[in-house]
DNA sequence: CTGTTAGCGCATTCAT
DNA sequence: ATGAATGCGCTAACAG
């Protein structure tokens, strides 16, 4: 069996609660150098390691975060977890990962389980098909923020980026390159992001006076295939559109890509992409993106930093939403429309 | 206060003994159909949750596993993550994942931390400078795998890949192809996985009669730049290799491509790669790339299955090694020799 | 400066 | 079929 702090009181001849204190190292308490440094040795000496779970019953406190994201496989919220860990760790906190699959069901258990682990807080993207019960959670108290989709009803922390405008930044750049037939490669449709990146868009063509075609907004998910397979439906339109924004992150972006070379046609040549797209590999695929990106790191750090403040105020504190830059990079997939 | 399960016994009127007996649901426990319905219905009510915290010190196992690995941004890792978590779920299991950055000092803070936080077993793929804190904890008895990397001399449950056959392969290829001046793209040296692929790169060499050309191994870690640096050294010979092995995995990969496109060299025109390569995007690159790839869900599940018998076995099993194939995916990056 | 006492929430052994 | 008692390992309030 693992020493316990019992062994080591034993071991030195001091009462357990001793043990403790001086393990807690807490300034003002005043413990005699001797016992001290006695107990250290015989930390060292049994190779003592404290009871997280024992000392996290009684404290009630479990220096543990949930995170609670859709596909940690997506490089946007991989980059964001670790950034979160990162920090966590500097801060003593573990953090305990989550993919939901944009399944809902999934986010409540997930919920359940890290309430019942008793986690300090919780950082999550939702699936969105209701709210019910991430206000439960609130309403439990539980330090909880948002990131990238947020209720706009509920008053929580959240860090959200300025997706309308992105894509508006996107929509802009084609229509200066020429383009008038410009579609949107939407990804799940009831999604806060996408929601705002679809406004931007609708936005923008209305801007500069182009027609809003609704064939021209496809796309029902965030895989591979989501992507593949509306794309090729885009691409058997009578009139192809000139200009692809697609919106639905990596995976959705190759799905189009596969789909588009497989209809042999070329980028930018034949049609224009410009993705949001999150992955070191953007400027090494055939024809180098130009993307949206965000500032994944950032997103962590803020969403992160806003739960501690949370975990460590006693009082309630006044819920913020953080909203973060993406940054447009220009690379060779956007061109002038051929006809 | 989230109730437990004294209140939900006051609730009822019922010993809280009770209550948790009929939470825990055990067979041969007799308890009057009456009771039974009444606990769930508070339970309901109140919307008791259990405090898993209070269950894992009692109970002394805390459906917790530990997963260390370098990076999870590193799609190879991240997949297999991936993969034992949703496996967890299935079997009740929460991971918790640490990333080491390749840093043996977080490797053992990591270590410590999971064993403070009594998890059930320890998933590793270890940073190989030394062994000692894997074998204390292999001696404190506390199930664990190593995956990837193994220690030859300890004994202990291992899921690895054939990696000495697989650059066998590679190089043949290349042989084949006509290629005499071939370079080996390393990673970090003193990793299992990297040694023996080393060893099936020489091993290769000296089955066709090639000589050893100490120049042309080179790279020293697997980031980015270390294949971007690594890449430009190789660039600068005198001699030019015809084609390169690329060990270390994507990010060194990319690196390379990254130094052959600035050289204004093609590929595979001027120069030929085969790399270990694991994300999806292989196929989308500037010329899609001729990789070696893993059955990373496998590995997965291999190394879970592996944990889990360990975990539920009182007795010690007998340590095993599993190793699983990898697949060649030929593609574009491969061809003759210009000279 | 250190020991005593109590209890976090739960599962379990022993009564009844 | 259920209640009572105990303790997992730890921290904290209170004594002294």
């Amino acid at each position: 069996m693992a020493p316990t702090l019992k062994d080591v009181a034993a071991h030195v001849g001091v009462h357990p609660s001793t043990v403790s204190r001086v393990l807690r190292g807490k300034e003002n308490l005043k413990i005699s150098a001797k016992t001290h440094d006695k107990i250290l040795k015989a930390v060292k000496e049994l190779n003592y390691i404290p009871d997280f779970t024992a000392r996290a019953l009684r404290m009630k406190k479990s220096f543990t975060i949930g995170l609670i994201v859709p596909d940690i496989l997506n490089p946007y919220f991989a980059r964001i977890a670790r950034r979160i860990e990162q920090l966590g760790f500097e801060k003593k906190y573990t953090v305990i990962v989550c993919n939901t699959d944009e399944d809902q069901q999934k986010e409540i258990l997930f919920l359940n389980q890290l309430i019942s682990r008793g986690v300090d807080g919780i950082i999550i993207a939702p699936v969105q098909d209701s709210k019910e019960h991430i206000v439960d959670v609130i309403d439990k108290n539980i330090p909880l923020v948002l990131i990238d989709r947020i209720f706009e009803d509920i008053n929580v922390n959240s860090v959200i980026t300025n997706n309308a405008e992105s894509v508006m930044k996107a929509v802009t750049h084609l229509v200066k390159l020429g383009h008038k037939r410009i579609a949107f490669l939407r990804g799940q449709k009831n999604i806060y992001t996408i929601k705002n990146r679809l406004a931007g868009y609708k936005e923008a063509l209305k801007e500069f006076n182009l027609s809003l075609i609704d064939n021209y907004i496809v796309g029902e998910g965030f895989e591979f295939e989501d992507g593949y397979e509306a794309t090729l439906k885009l691409l058997a339109l009578p009139k192809l559109p000139t200009a692809i924004v697609s919106s639905g992150g990596d995976l959705v972006t190759l799905g189009a890509i596969k789909a588009i070379y497989e209809k042999g046609l070329k980028i930018p040549e034949d049609i224009s992409i410009i993705a949001f797209f999150d992955s070191l590999y953007s400027p090494f695929l055939a024809t180098p993106l130009t993307t949206i990106t965000h500032y994944r790191q950032k997103i962590g750090e803020k969403a992160f930093k806003l739960l501690l403040k949370q975990i460590e105020s006693s009082k309630d504190m006044q819920a913020k939403t953080i909203c973060v830059d993406t940054k447009f990079e220009l690379r060779d997939s956007t061109a002038k429309p051929k006809n």
